[in-house]
DNA sequence: GTCTATATAAAGATAGAC
DNA sequence: GTCTATCTTTATATAGAC
């Protein structure tokens, strides 16, 4: 597969409207025209960059993990307790939430996976892994220096966080203004302080 | 608007089977010729039931809304405490995961509201309006009985316990095989007690 | 890299017969 | 209530010129 790194400048405006289209619609709620119009090329341009849907959103998930990766380093770096750290992965979600609601990218194609190329749930797949992963790791330090008090496994509490966030997102789309991935998140931390 | 109530045995079959491919596909991941192809009839048969996807779609969520209030009544009268309350609503969620992962319906439609016609909108958020309403009764009981402990407001405990199971049925629906709503659930519900 | 033109299939929906 | 036939639009995708 291609990698998110070799793109043009062309390919990457592409990558950018068709990251936005699948917070807003997910993958069958947009189209090649609607990336077209948007980024102002015509639809066989589209094409020549991704050969198939498959290729673009596959490629959309791939950046997105990457760089979500990449703040969460940068949470490593800037915040040393377990509790700091949850709440400026919360504020991850949030920065994406708070610009017209949009959904999590891997969010939104997990929802969708049954109906997805291999190549696209494949990507999905590996956000949720990379996220439990480290929510994993900050839940057992938290625990070990003491900042934060268990009452399960440190793998639970990375489903239970990585989920409340992520269904954070999903609720209340419908109109109702509800809580945001901030204040679900800061609710779950305040249960689990020491 | 038409009401579940009124539908004929013909109709019926149709919003059982749309139910189904929502949740595994979602509102632009079948079409009217899927739900016909299911049911053994043509597509004209459907759009004489229900003359727009729009009106199908909403009178799917509309049921499914009203069913899952029933189920929670049902929970009232079985259980007395919150906690078993609790345990009871998230085995609603794995009840229906345990199919295949299906997800909620409203979950679903939920994520792709930006691009939905208003009246599903508008049953979507009535589903997590009802939902949200119930559980914060339940932790404000639970708070005022002594079995749960609080650590803000029952509203704000809501919509995080909701959020969580929402949430569950989304991640991990890639392939790797994580928990499920019950044991989130469970794991939520283990760091409020008393 | 981008375009015009086109192929092919599927979508949502309607007309009108039975 | 169900069907065949049809309309119209859109979707994904390709061919080939510039």
């Amino acid at each position: 597969m291609k990698h998110f790194s070799e793109l043009s400048g062309a390919a990457e405006r592409v990558v950018d409207v068709a990251e936005v289209l699948i917070q807003q619609a997910g993958y069958n709620g947009f189209s090649y025209d609607d990336v077209a119009r948007q980024v102002g090329i015509k639809k066989p341009s589209i094409h020549h960059h991704f050969p198939t849907k498959a290729d673009l959103v596959a490629v959309v998930a791939q950046r997105y993990t990457h760089r979500f990766r990449q703040e969460l380093l940068g949470i490593e770096g800037k915040h040393a307790k377990a509790a700091q750290r949850l709440t400026a992965y919360a504020a991850l979600f949030e920065a994406t939430y708070a610009q017209d609601q949009r959904l999590c990218v891997c969010g939104m194609l997990g929802a969708e996976a049954q109906g997805l190329p291999p190549e696209v749930r494949q990507e999905v797949n590996y956000f949720f892994a990379a996220n439990l992963e480290w929510l994993t790791h900050v839940f057992a330090s938290g625990a070990a220096q003491g900042g934060l008090r268990l009452s399960t496994t440190p793998q639970a509490h990375a489903q239970l966080f990585l989920c409340a966030l992520e269904g954070a997102m999903v609720v209340g789309r419908g109109g109702t203004p509800t809580m945001g991935p901030a204040m679900v998140g800061e609710s779950l931390i305040s249960l689990m302080l020491a």
